[in-house]
Order: C-alpha cells, then sequence, then structure tokens
RNA sequence: GCUCCGGUAACUCAGCCUGGAUAGAGUGUCAGCCUUCUAAGCUGAAAGUCGCAGGUUCAAAUCCUGUCCGGGGCACCA
C-alpha cells in the first residue's frame, strides 16, 4: 500500500521536475499521528528546498498532478505542506478478513534458528519476588515472539543451588527448624526462606550463626553426607514451592541447569586459554584476563586455583553451544549485570566458544518501589506469591459480586485475570527501563490494564457468539469513521511484531493490544453490530479483531477468556 | 574517577532509534451515559517551561555538546 504511495508521488513529482529515486521517497513518508490527517502523509519541505518553492504550493502542485486517486486509496489531499493519503479502508478490511481467516497459529520461517533463552535463574533460598516475575514475563513472552517467528526456542532455567546464601538458611534450620517440615498450606521456598530471614535476624546477635553457615559450605564442598543431605532436602522444598509458582504463571522449562554441578567447571577452559596465551598467569598464581581499556582486567580464577563466577558461566555457554547446537543464546537477566556479561562475551569469543553476534544480554529494568530499590534484607521486597493471592482475593470478589459461577469457574477465571493483570503491568513498561510499583495503589483492574485486553476480547467473543452466524458477504455497505480507525489500526498488526520481534520488546505489543482494544470498545460502542445494515462486515471486523488480539495476548504470555 | 540508564500532566508511563502538522495514554479529579451485543466499558472537561543551557536545521521532546538531579555498574561476590 506505501508502496503504492510512492509510485503516484514519483510519477508526480518528476512533473514538477523532480527525479527522486523511490527509496528516498519512502524514506520521507511518514504515518501522520492524527488518523484526520490520512494514513500516509508526504511532507514537501525537501522538495521546497531543492527547488526553492514555498512547500504548501508544491503539496498544491504535487496534488494537482495527481489526478483522481487509483482504487487504492479514497482520498488524496494537499493539506498545508503535506501531502495526506487516505488508504481504500474497504479494501484493505477484506485483505484483513480473509488473511485472518486463514492465519495458521504458526507462521512458517525457512531460516528458523534454535535458540535458548535462559531465566529466570533465582536462587534457591528465598521465594521468587516481584522482580523475578517481571523477568518470567519477559522471559516467556520473547520466548513466544521468537516461536512465533518460525524459530525453535530452548527455555533454560538455571538454578543458584549453592553457595552461601542457602548455607545461610541451613544454618538456620539447623539451629530452629528441629527437623520442621513444611506444612501442607505451606510452599516449600517460603519454608526454606523463613530460615534464611531467621538467619539475618540473628545473625548480629549470634556470632555462631555466621560461623556455622560458612562452616557449612566449607564441609558441603568437602562433600561431608551431612550437610549434603540438608542441603539436598532444602533444595528441594525450594523447586517444588517454584514449581508452584511456575505453574501458576504459564511457564514451563526444556532445560534445568544447576550450579551445584557446573561451578568447579571451566577450570579446564581457562588453562587450555593461558597455554594458547589468550589469558595471563598472575604472580600470584590466579589467571586473570585484560580486555582492554573499556572492560578492564577480570580475574578468572583466584590464585587458590578455584573458579569464579563468570568461570561457570564460560563453560555453561560451552555446554550449551555444544549440547544443542544453538544459533543463539539469549540471557534474560537484569540490568544490573550489564558488565558482567559484556564481559563473558567479550571472553567467549577470544576462546572462539562463540561469536558475539550469537550472544545477547536481554537486560530488563529493576522492579522498585516509591522508597526505591527492593532490599530483602529490609523486608521491602515484594513476594510473588503474596502478591498473587492478594490480587487474586480481589479478583474473585469482583466475580462473585458480577456474575453468579460456580466456586471452580471462580477459581479458574480469578486467576488467569490475576496473572493476566501482573504480566500486562510488568511488561507495557519498556522492557529495558526500570518501573516503580507502588504496592500501596495495588493492582489496577480498569484502564491501561490486563483486564481490559481480557474484558474486549470477551465482549468481542460475546457479539459474535450472540451473532450465531457466519459473517460471508458478498458487497460492503457504508463503513464509518470507527470502522476505518479499527480497520487501520489491525493493519498494523504484523509490523508491530515484526518490530517487537526485532528489538526483543514485548512493551510494543503491549501498548499495541491496548491500543487496539481501546478502539475497538469505541467500534461497539459507536453503534449497534447485530442488527446494523452492515452486519456481516461489522462481524468480520470483530472476528478479526479477535483473531489479532489473541495472537497479541498469546505473545505476551496471556491466555484470553472466552467470557469474563 | 570511568561508564551505562533515567528526568515528558499530581502519579505511572508512551512518543526519542528513523526530527515535521495542535506533545499522547491510563490513574486520580470534575461532569455525563446501564429496560439495547458484558459499565472491568463509553463520552466530555481541567491538567504539561518535554530537567536546564547552548548548537545543528526551514523545523528539535526527538540529533549534537555542556550541565544539574536520581539510579545502576566498574579485577579474585553471585
Amino acid at each position: 500500500m506505501k508502496q503504492k504511495a510512492v509510485e503516484i508521488l514519483k510519477k508526480s513529482l518528476k512533473k514538477i521536475e523532480v527525479d527522486w529515486k523511490e527509496e528516498n521517497i519512502e524514506k520521507i513518508i511518514e504515518i501522520p499521528s492524527n488518523p484526520e490527517m490520512g494514513d500516509y502523509a508526504f511532507p514537501c519541505f525537501l522538495v521546497a528546498k531543492e527547488i526553492k518553492n514555498n512547500p504548501q504550493q508544491i503539496a498544491l502542485n504535487i496534488r494537482k498532478e495527481i489526478g483522481n486517486p487509483p482504487e487504492e486509496f479514497e482520498e488524496i489531499q494537499a493539506v498545508g505542506p503535506y501531502v495526506n493519503f487516505f488508504i481504500n479502508k474497504k479494501n484493505l478490511a477484506l485483505m484483513l478478513i480473509s488473511k485472518y481467516k486463514e492465519k495458521k497459529k504458526k507462521v512458517e520461517s525457512k531460516n528458523s534458528e534454535k535458540i535458548m533463552v535462559e531465566f529466570p535463574s533465582p536462587n534457591t533460598n528465598k521465594p521468587l519476588h516481584l522482580g523475578h516475575l517481571r523477568n518470567i514475563s519477559i522471559g516467556e513472552s520473547i520466548s513466544r515472539i521468537l516461536e512465533f517467528k518460525g524459530n525453535k526456542v530452548i527455555r533454560a532455567n538455571l538454578y543458584n543451588d549453592r553457595g552461601i546464601h542457602i548455607c545461610k538458611s541451613m544454618a538456620a534450620y539447623k539451629k530452629y527448624g528441629k527437623n520442621k517440615i513444611p506444612k501442607k498450606n505451606e510452599k516449600g521456598d517460603h519454608f526454606v526462606g523463613h530460615y534464611y530471614v531467621l538467619f539475618n535476624k540473628n545473625e548480629k546477635k549470634d556470632v555462631k550463626l555466621e560461623l556455622e553457615s560458612h562452616r557449612l559450605l566449607q564441609k558441603w564442598e568437602e562433600g561431608d553426607s551431612e550437610s549434603r543431605e540438608l542441603w539436598k532436602k532444602m533444595n528441594s522444598w525450594a523447586y517444588e514451592g517454584f514449581q508452584e509458582t511456575f505453574k501458576k504463571l504459564n511457564v514451563n522449562f526444556d532445560k534445568i541447569y544447576y550450579e551445584s554441578k557446573l561451578y568447579k567447571e571451566g577450570k579446564d577452559i581457562i588453562l587450555d586459554g593461558v597455554k594458547k596465551g589468550v589469558f595471563q598467569r598472575e604472580k600470584d598464581n590466579s589467571v586473570s584476563v585484560n580486555l582492554g581499556k573499556k572492560l578492564g582486567k577480570k580475574i578468572l580464577l583466584r590464585s587458590d586455583g578455584t573458579s569464579v563466577y563468570i568461570t561457570q558461566d564460560i563453560y555453561l555457554a560451552k555446554k550449551k553451544f555444544e549440547e544443542y547446537k544453538l544459533n543463539k543464546s539469549l540471557y534474560v537477566v537484569g540490568n544490573e549485570q550489564e558488565h558482567h556479561f559484556e564481559t563473558l562475551f567479550k571472553i567467549l569469543e577470544m576462546l572462539k566458544i562463540a561469536d558475539i553476534s550469537k550472544l545477547k544480554h536481554l537486560s530488563y529494568g529493576m522492579v522498585e518501589l516509591p522508597e526505591g530499590k527492593m532490599k530483602s534484607r529490609e523486608g521491602t521486597v515484594v513476594d510473588a506469591d503474596d502478591l498473587i493471592e492478594k490480587i487474586q482475593k480481589m479478583v474473585k470478589k469482583d466475580l462473585e459480586e458480577r456474575y453468579k459461577l460456580p466456586k471452580k469457574e471462580i477459581e479458574k477465571r480469578s486467576l488467569k485475570i490475576t496473572i493476566a493483570a501482573i504480566k500486562y503491568m510488568l511488561l507495557k513498561v519498556d522492557t529495558k527501563k526500570n518501573m516503580i510499583f507502588n504496592p500501596k495503589e495495588s493492582i489496577s483492574f480498569e484502564g491501561d490494564t490486563g483486564p481490559y485486553l481480557l474484558y474486549s476480547y470477551a465482549r468481542a467473543n460475546s457479539i459474535l457468539k450472540k451473532a450465531k452466524k457466519n459473517y460471508d458477504f458478498n458487497n460492503v455497505g457504508k463503513i464509518n469513521d470507527k470502522d476505518k480507525d479499527l480497520i487501520a489500526k489491525m493493519a498494523f498488526a504484523e509490523k508491530i511484531i515484526d518490530e517487537a520481534y526485532d528489538k526483543l520488546n514485548p512493551s510494543i505489543i503491549a501498548k499495541y493490544a491496548y491500543e487496539l482494544s481501546q478502539i475497538f470498545n469505541e467500534f461497539y460502542h459507536s453503534s449497534k453490530i447485530i442488527g446494523n445494515e452492515n452486519e456481516d462486515f461489522k462481524l468480520g471486523l470483530v472476528y478479526t479483531f479477535k483473531k489479532i488480539l489473541k495472537i497479541c495476548l498469546d505473545l505476551l504470555g496471556i491466555e484470553a477468556l472466552e467470557e469474563m
């Protein structure tokens, strides 16, 4: 459609003695901010500069040269220094309707790649918090966007299951736990986290507690069976708890990695690097690499010969690429680790493990409170399960007041609405930016929210259900402005998804889904669909809207509700 | 010190990459709309020195430079 406008412009420009290449014309064409100004606009300032005439006059001249608009456009206007093109919405609508009627769920792609997406990789000593929810929402959405474009995605989760943090929980458990096990209604990760909190509370009062945690770490590393047993037990509780939360969030992993199985590895890779002269052996026997002015120097093996955090990441990367023959590896990790990943990728490239173009740190912003950063030590962390529970309670209350539904249905629906509300809230903000969550204001269900999207979807479904017929039609009658707005917006779906894919940014889809729903709501409020003289056509639009919104929701990892 | 990110309405955010026509949403506030396809909705109003100062340009929230404020990161923590 844009190409047609370019074609027309090229011809008429030539007539006023401006010979421009098509690609140059295409570059200047813009999409007006206001739909009243058309679907495409050609600003005449550059032409004005070239032929030294005023842009208003040029716009008029171009318009005159165009003559009668071709079928693709219902109108072409010269407005001030612009030539505005209005797409023929009837044609566009028919195209869209038939396109989404047949649209398969997945797009075939010739050059599909195998991509690993690693997220959310929690520590196992405490439950998930709001930051993890953002991580998971982004990781899952990105995975789905990649899959939608034809790639094969492997969702991987790396459990940070060893280290001083879990030993702290273990130390407190030994002292206060007395062989307790989680109660029936108690999530395992919360049970473990409870002891982590106890540790932090009492470590100042009780010096032995801290000593004990270090002793446990040492014992664990020596392979002491008692410590290992306790460690295993506590981790398994944590996993059970995490799994419950993942299930609620509708997330599944294809591969689980454990830090405990990786943390010693990678040493050989480093030593090999020393042999090849990529890394330096220091006087104190540690191994380091100099990464230049920007990244500086990085230690890879401690002076006692043990590996550091980045060493295991190097090993894991190698393993991933070998095991899965990956084309790409994405790491969904907070922006506080940008430096770490820059360093890691540089080293991986030096070692020829993976080209830097195959590696990507999908850096996302932190979730902060109005007072600032969430701090687990100060107890200001927003717990993921608590948040879900609180919101679900509110949703349930709403549902009970609105409709008469069986308990089971309320349970099911309220969870979906809750997850939609949370995921949408976390995805709508630009992925890379920090965001503020105000617990006092809680999550709203009105306006720019997940429930609004679900509601719009359910209403579209309800109309189609009530109409009880196919929308086959032969001729399109008159279409009004609201119809046109909806058609124009729906035409953008593909472009939006492509952009989200290119930029690996779900917020673009979230934004679009909301705007689309807004326009749809205006559309069905403005005139009745069933019984309308143009009923079949309008039903076609409703059907197409439903399909497109469903795709968007899927890509955001949000489950649609046929009824709300 | 170096480096990355942010500063747009009372609040939370779009728009900046790719400069253009009156800077957009939502929340909150105020005023309307439920015998009619689900009111988690719709309509309207009030609300903005786009942090500040220069520069580039016919045109700057958008590009460049400087500066202030807030946050993150920077060799044997993860």
